[in-house]
DNA sequence: ATTCATGCAAATCGTTTGCAACCCA
DNA sequence: TGGGTTGCAAACGATTTGCATGAAT
């Protein structure tokens, strides 16, 4: 945990930004919560529980931060706002979701498999890929069963 | 062109919705502009040209209709609104978009090759896969050069 | 001390909605 | 005729911004 902060606290100096207790709050927040998609509303809910003087906008920008510091991942689930995950550098491949168009669930898939095709994108349209965001849409295994019955 | 009208007539007649002539004319906009990825506010202006009394809610309400129906085909492109094209069923496969992060361009790819992906999704996470979106995120050839340089 | 970050409220932006008038079928 | 559709304006929800205060280096 502290190693962790330290390293923090490095990343944020190396750009010229301050680690401040509310941003530490916001990423202990969604550490705390990983595996979830959680919405900026719903980290900022989160936060305040510790954290209660914290401002919406501060979380906004916080998460804005992180984003381009390539802390977290900004997903779009349709919802019509920006929801976030703590971007795993352990994975060595971006996981895809599945989101299911009936009961709006969503799961998770490590399979990446995207780097042949990211190579010939690459090939045919002079095209340098650096990430992609692959979004799958169907039905969830329990969905499926009650609509065929 | 008449074809085209009775078929677009047809469709709508089929859900019990009519045809009006502010469907025709945001229809027919998108249409002329195949290729390109509209606004709805775009959309809006270039109706506006031949159609000054239209509303932007009814573009936004015959956008939506649209969609559902499967005529457009809604993206969004991280600019913080909705954008369609055209939904051209002579493709037997949806195609990528390839979306330069240095000057934000926006190439075509017409390359699917994801159904291997698709099975094996299905088959390891118990997921029925319907449709998906895909964004490759990097830089185009001119960009690649100068960032090299 | 300097610079950056915060909280608050107001402003902004895309989109949706209520409603009376309107028009296609 | 009658129910879907329109235009307008107001409402909405997510996000951003201006600014004076406050905190980190």
């Amino acid at each position: 945990m502290e190693s962790k902060s330290t390293s923090f606290k490095e990343i944020l100096k190396e750009k010229g930004y301050k680690l401040t207790s509310q941003r530490q709050a916001v990423l202990d927040v969604i550490t705390q919560h990983e595996g979830e998609h959680l919405s900026t509303e719903e980290i900022y809910e989160l936060v305040k529980v510790n954290y209660p003087d914290i401002g919406l906008a501060t979380v906004y920008r916080t998460l804005l931060l992180f984003d381009r510091m390539d802390l977290v991942y900004k997903m779009d689930l349709d919802d019509g706002c920006n929801r976030y995950e703590l971007n795993n550098h352990k994975e060595d491949h971006r996981h895809h979701h599945l989101i299911c168009t009936n009961c709006g669930s969503i799961q998770e898939v490590q399979e990446d498999l995207l780097d042949s095709l990211e190579e010939q994108i690459a090939k045919n349209n002079n095209f340098i890929v650096k990430d992609h965001k692959v979004k799958f849409y169907g039905y969830c295994g329990a969905c499926a069963e009650k609509i065929e019955n």
